[in-house]
DNA sequence: ACCTACCTGTTT
DNA sequence: AAACAGGTAGGT
């Protein structure tokens, strides 16, 4: 489900209701999907929810004075939910982790974070946070993740720069390697192969600087656009209101394959590539 | 760079 | 019954 466009209106859909309340109660439901490696979130306070890539990252300050700040470190893989409720129903099926949040002026008027998956990919880990403010022992994907695509560090001279050493992969796999960029996954680099009009099997050593530029432009501009849209709902991805996302109605690529390209009408192809569908369009992504 | 595994649910 | 699904870790 998510990718970054689906984490970021995630985190900013949660972000006004939990930021300033108290985890009063913490609830894991379903062994291995919680890891708090020995820590203890109940009583602290959150102060920020952050995103990195397909993580986010709630901040946590602990009210007990034996402790320093917390991160509670979420990754939603592919059908992960975190859902805000205001009444203490019955957790639905699949719900594997839930907080009960207060405001400390207001104690009785409690909101809960759920954590729901039903495919159970997803994880939530309790780590400490080093006085930068980043995460201490996070899994290893997490610190070789690259540079954040909406931000200043992601460029076309930092893909150029990564030719020679990757010159024999396939773009699409190069898109979905998160070391290269933080974020994209399978919606998102097809939609900006597309946007950029590059073939997803054209490998990295043959692309122009020219046409990194054309790369990073696109996936900056699609990113921001789905953002804008709140993301994507094909299946499961929903914000933290339960609410659907609209860019699906935008896609020009993925899940297109046997329908007409939105540009010239060729009847869009897909393949296999890195292991996953790929949806081009032959004649504007020609090689 | 390619598998397979991890899970459940939906579609073919 | 089998294939497939937004992701990643681990093995070869």
């Amino acid at each position: 489900m998510p990718e970054l466009p689906e984490v970021e209106t995630v985190r900013q859909t949660i972000l006004p209701s939990v930021t300033g309340r108290q985890i009063d109660m913490i609830s894991p439901l379903t062994p291995g999907v919680y890891l708090s490696g020995g820590l203890d979130a109940s009583g602290s306070i959150i102060t920020d929810v952050r995103r990195r890539g397909k993580y986010l990252l709630l901040d946590l300050i602990p009210q007990d004075g034996l402790h320093g700040p917390l991160i509670m470190l979420v990754h939603l893989r592919m059908t992960g939910r975190l859902l805000l409720r205001e009444r203490d129903e019955t957790p639905p099926r699949h719900t594997h982790l839930r907080l009960r949040l207060t405001r400390p002026d207001q104690p009785d008027n409690p909101i809960w974070l759920d954590f729901h998956d039903t495919r159970r990919f997803g994880r939530v880990w309790l780590l400490t946070a080093d006085p930068e403010g980043r995460p201490v022992g996070a899994p290893g994907g997490y610190d070789a993740l690259g540079p954040e695509p909406l931000g200043p560090e992601f460029s076309a001279a930092w893909l150029q720069g990564l030719r020679d050493k990757r010159k024999n992969t396939s773009l699409k796999a190069f898109l979905l390697d998160q070391t290269v960029i933080a974020g994209l996954g399978n919606i998102y680099a097809d939609e900006s192969l597309f946007a950029a009009k590059l073939a997803p099997d054209q490998s990295v050593g043959t692309v122009s600087d020219t046409q990194f530029s054309q790369l990073a432009a696109a996936v900056r501009q699609v990113l921001a656009d789905a953002v804008s849209c709140q993301g994507t709902s094909l299946r499961d991805y929903v914000d933290g209101w339960n609410r659907k996302g609209r860019f699906q109605d935008c896609l020009m690529a993925y899940g297109r394959a046997g329908q007409p390209c939105r540009i010239c009408g060729t009847i869009m192809r897909k393949m296999k590539l890195a292991g996953r569908t790929t949806c081009w369009c032959p004649d504007c992504q020609s090689s």
